[in-house]
DNA sequence: AGGATAGCCTGCGGGC
DNA sequence: TGCCCGCAGGCTATCC
Protein backbone atom coordinates (compact mmCIF):
# COMPACT_ATOMS: atom_id res chain seq x y z
CA UNK A 1 0.00 0.00 0.00
CA UNK A 2 1.81 2.94 -1.49
CA UNK A 3 2.78 5.00 1.04
CA UNK A 4 5.43 7.38 2.09
CA UNK A 5 8.46 4.69 1.49
CA UNK A 6 6.93 2.90 -1.37
CA UNK A 7 6.14 6.57 -2.88
CA UNK A 8 9.85 7.39 -2.44
CA UNK A 9 11.08 3.96 -3.64
CA UNK A 10 9.30 4.29 -6.79
CA UNK A 11 10.88 7.96 -6.75
CA UNK A 12 14.18 7.53 -7.19
CA UNK A 13 14.16 4.36 -9.92
CA UNK A 14 12.10 6.97 -11.78
CA UNK A 15 15.02 9.56 -11.18
CA UNK A 16 17.45 6.53 -12.29
CA UNK A 17 15.36 5.28 -15.22
CA UNK A 18 13.20 7.93 -16.34
CA UNK A 19 15.14 11.42 -16.42
CA UNK A 20 16.35 12.75 -19.54
CA UNK A 21 14.08 10.79 -21.37
CA UNK A 22 11.12 12.66 -24.07
CA UNK A 23 7.51 11.76 -24.08
CA UNK A 24 6.94 10.66 -27.93
CA UNK A 25 3.26 10.16 -27.24
CA UNK A 26 1.06 10.03 -24.93
CA UNK A 27 -1.95 6.78 -24.83
CA UNK A 28 -5.32 8.07 -22.14
CA UNK A 29 -6.51 4.66 -22.02
CA UNK A 30 -9.01 5.11 -19.54
CA UNK A 31 -9.28 9.40 -19.32
CA UNK A 32 -11.27 9.40 -16.08
CA UNK A 33 -8.34 8.36 -14.08
CA UNK A 34 -7.12 12.26 -14.99
CA UNK A 35 -8.41 15.29 -13.34
CA UNK A 36 -7.50 18.30 -14.85
CA UNK A 37 -6.85 19.29 -18.81
CA UNK A 38 -6.46 15.81 -20.80
CA UNK A 39 -4.44 16.44 -23.77
CA UNK A 40 -1.05 14.49 -24.59
CA UNK A 41 0.53 18.08 -24.30
CA UNK A 42 -0.82 18.44 -20.45
CA UNK A 43 0.53 15.07 -20.28
CA UNK A 44 3.81 15.97 -20.75
CA UNK A 45 4.02 14.89 -24.68
CA UNK A 46 7.12 16.56 -26.18
CA UNK A 47 8.78 17.12 -22.87
CA UNK A 48 12.05 15.58 -21.13
CA UNK A 49 11.26 14.25 -17.56
CA UNK A 50 13.60 15.69 -15.27
CA UNK A 51 13.72 15.11 -11.38
CA UNK A 52 10.89 13.59 -9.95
CA UNK A 53 9.20 15.23 -6.73
CA UNK A 54 7.67 13.61 -3.65
CA UNK A 55 5.60 15.70 -0.66
CA UNK A 56 4.09 12.68 1.14
CA UNK A 57 2.56 10.02 -0.78
CA UNK A 58 1.98 12.27 -3.52
CA UNK A 59 4.43 12.19 -6.49
CA UNK A 60 5.21 14.61 -9.17
CA UNK A 61 6.73 13.80 -12.39
CA UNK A 62 8.61 17.17 -13.57
CA UNK A 63 9.78 18.63 -17.12
CA UNK A 64 13.21 19.78 -17.26
CA UNK A 65 14.59 22.32 -15.82
CA UNK A 66 12.62 21.28 -12.93
CA UNK A 67 12.24 24.36 -11.46
CA UNK A 68 8.48 26.26 -10.43
CA UNK A 69 7.90 27.11 -14.18
CA UNK A 70 8.28 23.58 -15.54
CA UNK A 71 5.64 21.19 -16.75
CA UNK A 72 4.38 18.98 -14.35
CA UNK A 73 1.69 16.07 -13.56
CA UNK A 74 1.02 14.87 -9.87
CA UNK A 75 0.37 10.98 -9.78
CA UNK A 76 -1.51 9.75 -6.38
CA UNK A 77 -1.02 5.82 -6.19
CA UNK A 78 -4.38 5.41 -3.52
CA UNK A 79 -3.99 2.02 -2.70
CA UNK A 80 -3.32 0.30 -5.89
CA UNK A 81 -1.24 1.91 -7.97
CA UNK A 82 1.72 1.69 -9.92
CA UNK A 83 3.87 3.24 -12.08
CA UNK A 84 5.86 0.51 -14.22
CA UNK A 85 8.80 1.54 -16.04
CA UNK A 86 9.31 -1.19 -19.01
CA UNK A 87 12.09 -1.26 -21.42
CA UNK A 88 12.03 -1.33 -25.11
CA UNK A 89 10.84 -4.40 -26.85
CA UNK A 90 9.82 -5.48 -22.90
CA UNK A 91 6.45 -7.05 -21.91
CA UNK A 92 4.76 -5.58 -18.64
CA UNK A 93 3.73 -8.55 -16.10
CA UNK A 94 0.36 -7.38 -16.47
CA UNK A 95 -1.75 -5.09 -19.23
CA UNK A 96 -5.07 -5.05 -17.58
CA UNK A 97 -5.81 -1.59 -15.87
CA UNK A 98 -3.24 0.34 -17.40
CA UNK A 99 -5.11 3.56 -17.63
CA UNK A 100 -2.21 5.65 -19.01
CA UNK A 101 0.60 4.60 -21.16
CA UNK A 102 3.67 7.57 -21.64
CA UNK A 103 5.50 6.19 -24.75
CA UNK A 104 9.45 7.27 -24.31
CA UNK A 105 12.67 8.19 -26.18
CA UNK A 106 15.62 9.51 -26.41
CA UNK A 107 17.01 12.70 -27.58
CA UNK A 108 18.21 11.18 -30.33
CA UNK A 109 14.42 9.72 -30.96
CA UNK A 110 15.21 5.88 -30.21
CA UNK A 111 12.99 3.59 -28.50
CA UNK A 112 13.46 3.92 -24.51
CA UNK A 113 10.33 1.82 -24.02
CA UNK A 114 7.02 3.25 -21.84
CA UNK A 115 5.76 4.32 -18.26
CA UNK A 116 2.40 2.77 -17.42
CA UNK A 117 0.29 4.17 -14.84
CA UNK A 118 -1.49 1.29 -13.67
CA UNK A 119 -4.19 0.97 -11.01
CA UNK A 120 -6.80 -1.70 -10.49
CA UNK A 121 -9.11 -0.37 -7.72
CA UNK A 122 -8.83 3.48 -9.22
CA UNK A 123 -8.16 5.19 -5.92
CA UNK A 124 -5.13 7.14 -7.39
CA UNK A 125 -5.32 9.17 -10.40
CA UNK A 126 -3.14 11.56 -12.19
CA UNK A 127 -4.03 15.22 -12.02
CA UNK A 128 -2.30 17.63 -14.80
CA UNK A 129 -1.04 21.36 -13.71
CA UNK A 130 0.86 24.10 -16.15
CA UNK A 131 3.64 24.14 -14.00
CA UNK A 132 4.98 22.57 -10.86
CA UNK A 133 4.46 25.78 -9.09
CA UNK A 134 1.13 25.25 -9.69
CA UNK A 135 0.97 21.90 -8.53
CA UNK A 136 2.48 22.63 -5.34
CA UNK A 137 0.09 25.68 -4.54
CA UNK A 138 -2.72 23.63 -5.54
CA UNK A 139 -1.93 19.98 -4.48
CA UNK A 140 0.38 19.97 -1.84
CA UNK A 141 -0.16 23.40 0.06
CA UNK A 142 -3.08 21.55 1.76
CA UNK A 143 -0.66 19.02 3.34
CA UNK A 144 1.42 18.77 6.05
CA UNK A 145 5.12 18.73 6.43
CA UNK A 146 6.73 15.45 4.76
CA UNK A 147 7.05 12.93 7.36
CA UNK A 148 11.01 12.03 5.55
CA UNK A 149 11.93 15.92 6.10
CA UNK A 150 12.67 16.38 9.49
CA UNK A 151 11.35 16.06 13.33
CA UNK A 152 7.57 16.14 13.55
CA UNK A 153 7.79 16.31 17.40
CA UNK A 154 6.90 20.54 17.06
CA UNK A 155 4.09 19.97 14.57
CA UNK A 156 2.27 17.16 16.27
CA UNK A 157 2.15 19.41 20.05
CA UNK A 158 0.33 21.63 18.13
CA UNK A 159 -2.26 19.50 18.78
CA UNK A 160 -1.94 19.25 22.47
CA UNK A 161 -5.73 20.34 22.96
CA UNK A 162 -7.16 17.98 20.90
CA UNK A 163 -9.08 15.33 22.03
CA UNK A 164 -8.58 13.10 18.83
CA UNK A 165 -6.48 9.81 18.82
CA UNK A 166 -2.79 9.73 17.77
CA UNK A 167 -3.37 7.39 15.49
CA UNK A 168 -5.91 9.17 13.54
CA UNK A 169 -3.68 12.15 13.85
CA UNK A 170 -1.18 10.54 12.35
CA UNK A 171 -2.96 9.52 9.03
CA UNK A 172 -4.32 12.95 8.64
CA UNK A 173 -2.73 13.96 5.49
CA UNK A 174 -2.80 17.93 6.44
CA UNK A 175 -1.19 17.46 9.93
CA UNK A 176 1.75 14.99 8.36
CA UNK A 177 2.05 13.74 4.63
CA UNK A 178 2.75 10.40 3.62
CA UNK A 179 1.89 8.23 6.88
CA UNK A 180 -0.82 5.43 6.13
CA UNK A 181 -2.14 2.45 8.26
CA UNK A 182 1.20 0.44 8.13
CA UNK A 183 3.58 2.87 8.97
CA UNK A 184 1.32 4.82 11.78
CA UNK A 185 0.96 1.64 13.71
CA UNK A 186 4.91 0.47 13.39
CA UNK A 187 5.72 3.82 14.40
CA UNK A 188 3.41 4.04 17.96
CA UNK A 189 4.56 0.35 18.83
CA UNK A 190 8.10 1.24 18.54
CA UNK A 191 7.32 4.90 20.61
CA UNK A 192 5.57 2.65 23.31
CA UNK A 193 2.71 5.31 22.87
CA UNK A 194 -1.14 3.43 22.42
CA UNK A 195 -3.11 4.35 19.00
CA UNK A 196 -6.11 5.75 21.27
CA UNK A 197 -4.41 7.76 23.41
CA UNK A 198 -6.00 11.58 22.92
CA UNK A 199 -3.46 14.09 21.35
CA UNK A 200 -4.04 16.21 24.55
CA UNK A 201 -2.52 13.40 26.86
CA UNK A 202 0.80 13.46 24.95
CA UNK A 203 3.81 14.44 26.75
CA UNK A 204 6.62 16.29 25.03
CA UNK A 205 9.24 13.68 25.56
CA UNK A 206 6.65 11.54 23.88
CA UNK A 207 6.14 13.28 20.87
CA UNK A 208 10.04 13.41 20.72
CA UNK A 209 9.84 9.53 20.66
CA UNK A 210 7.20 9.77 18.35
CA UNK A 211 8.82 11.71 16.17
CA UNK A 212 12.13 9.36 16.32
CA UNK A 213 10.52 6.49 16.00
CA UNK A 214 8.45 7.21 12.90
CA UNK A 215 11.56 8.66 11.06
CA UNK A 216 13.34 5.27 12.18
CA UNK A 217 10.65 3.42 11.07
CA UNK A 218 10.46 5.19 7.53
CA UNK A 219 13.94 5.22 6.68
CA UNK A 220 14.27 1.38 7.32
CA UNK A 221 11.25 1.02 5.07
CA UNK A 222 12.52 2.85 2.42
CA UNK A 223 16.02 0.99 2.92
CA UNK A 224 13.98 -2.06 2.09
CA UNK A 225 12.43 -0.16 -0.59
CA UNK A 226 8.61 -0.69 0.92
CA UNK A 227 5.93 -3.00 1.87
CA UNK A 228 4.37 -5.36 -0.71
CA UNK A 229 1.38 -6.68 0.94
CA UNK A 230 -0.51 -7.08 -2.19
CA UNK A 231 -0.17 -4.59 -5.43
CA UNK A 232 2.82 -2.71 -4.48
CA UNK A 233 5.23 -2.84 -6.98
CA UNK A 234 8.56 -0.53 -7.43
CA UNK A 235 8.92 0.88 -11.08
CA UNK A 236 10.93 -1.88 -12.23
CA UNK A 237 8.15 -4.17 -10.98
CA UNK A 238 9.57 -5.51 -7.84
CA UNK A 239 8.52 -6.12 -4.77
CA UNK A 240 9.56 -4.81 -1.51
CA UNK A 241 10.52 -5.70 1.20
CA UNK A 242 9.62 -4.61 4.62
CA UNK A 243 6.74 -6.72 4.87
CA UNK A 244 9.34 -9.12 6.63
CA UNK A 245 10.03 -6.23 9.48
CA UNK A 246 6.17 -5.93 10.52
CA UNK A 247 6.34 -5.81 13.85
CA UNK A 248 2.64 -5.01 14.64
CA UNK A 249 0.83 -4.30 11.34
CA UNK A 250 -1.22 -7.55 9.94
CA UNK A 251 -0.21 -9.65 13.23
CA UNK A 252 -3.22 -9.54 15.33
CA UNK A 253 -3.73 -12.43 17.98
CA UNK A 254 0.23 -13.17 17.17
CA UNK A 255 2.88 -12.40 20.10
CA UNK A 256 4.52 -9.21 20.29
CA UNK A 257 8.06 -9.49 19.84
CA UNK A 258 8.87 -7.51 22.49
CA UNK A 259 6.95 -9.24 25.45
CA UNK A 260 5.53 -12.22 24.18
CA UNK A 261 1.67 -11.07 24.80
CA UNK A 262 -0.91 -11.61 21.98
CA UNK A 263 -1.53 -8.25 20.01
CA UNK A 264 -4.63 -6.59 20.51
CA UNK A 265 -6.88 -5.03 17.34
CA UNK A 266 -9.56 -2.81 17.14
CA UNK A 267 -10.75 0.21 14.95
CA UNK A 268 -8.68 3.46 15.99
CA UNK A 269 -9.65 6.16 13.33
CA UNK A 270 -11.99 4.20 11.24
CA UNK A 271 -8.78 2.02 10.42
CA UNK A 272 -7.92 -1.57 11.23
CA UNK A 273 -5.04 -0.92 14.48
CA UNK A 274 -2.63 -3.21 16.19
CA UNK A 275 -0.70 -2.94 18.78
CA UNK A 276 0.52 -4.50 22.42
CA UNK A 277 -1.91 -3.78 25.18
CA UNK A 278 1.60 -3.92 27.15
CA UNK A 279 4.14 -2.28 25.78
CA UNK A 280 2.35 0.71 24.60
CA UNK A 281 0.91 3.11 27.11
C1' DA B 1 -13.93 19.64 16.09
C1' DG B 2 -14.05 15.42 14.95
C1' DG B 3 -16.59 10.95 14.95
C1' DA B 4 -19.34 8.00 12.11
C1' DT B 5 -20.79 6.49 7.68
C1' DA B 6 -20.88 5.84 2.85
C1' DG B 7 -18.83 5.78 -1.52
C1' DC B 8 -15.29 5.00 -5.01
C1' DC B 9 -13.21 -0.02 -7.08
C1' DT B 10 -11.20 -4.63 -7.60
C1' DG B 11 -9.50 -8.92 -5.95
C1' DC B 12 -8.99 -12.23 -2.65
C1' DG B 13 -9.97 -15.43 0.99
C1' DG B 14 -13.29 -17.55 4.25
C1' DG B 15 -17.48 -19.91 4.80
C1' DC B 16 -20.78 -22.78 3.07
C1' DT C 1 -15.98 -26.31 -7.71
C1' DG C 2 -18.40 -22.12 -7.12
C1' DC C 3 -21.06 -18.49 -5.07
C1' DC C 4 -21.72 -14.82 -1.61
C1' DC C 5 -19.86 -11.82 1.63
C1' DG C 6 -16.66 -9.11 3.99
C1' DC C 7 -12.74 -6.73 3.92
C1' DA C 8 -8.49 -4.28 2.60
C1' DG C 9 -6.52 0.45 1.93
C1' DG C 10 -6.42 6.28 0.68
C1' DC C 11 -9.21 9.87 0.43
C1' DT C 12 -13.45 12.77 0.03
C1' DA C 13 -18.07 14.16 1.11
C1' DT C 14 -21.86 14.51 4.20
C1' DC C 15 -24.26 14.42 8.29
C1' DC C 16 -24.47 14.90 13.21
Amino acid sequence: MPELPEVETIRRELNAGLRGLRVRSVLLRRPEVVTGTRTPKALLRGTTFGEPARHGKQLALVAEPGDESAAAIAVHLGMSGQLLLVRPGEAPARVDHVHVEWILEDSAGGDRGRLLFRDPRRFGGVWTFPTFGALRAARWAELGPDAGAGPVDDRLLEFKSSARSVKATLLDQAVIAGVGNIYADEALFEAGIRPTRPMRRLRPKEAVRLSDALRAVLDRAIAARGSTLRDYRTSAGDQGGFQLQHRVYGRAGQPCVRCGAPLQSGVVGQRTTVWCRGCQK
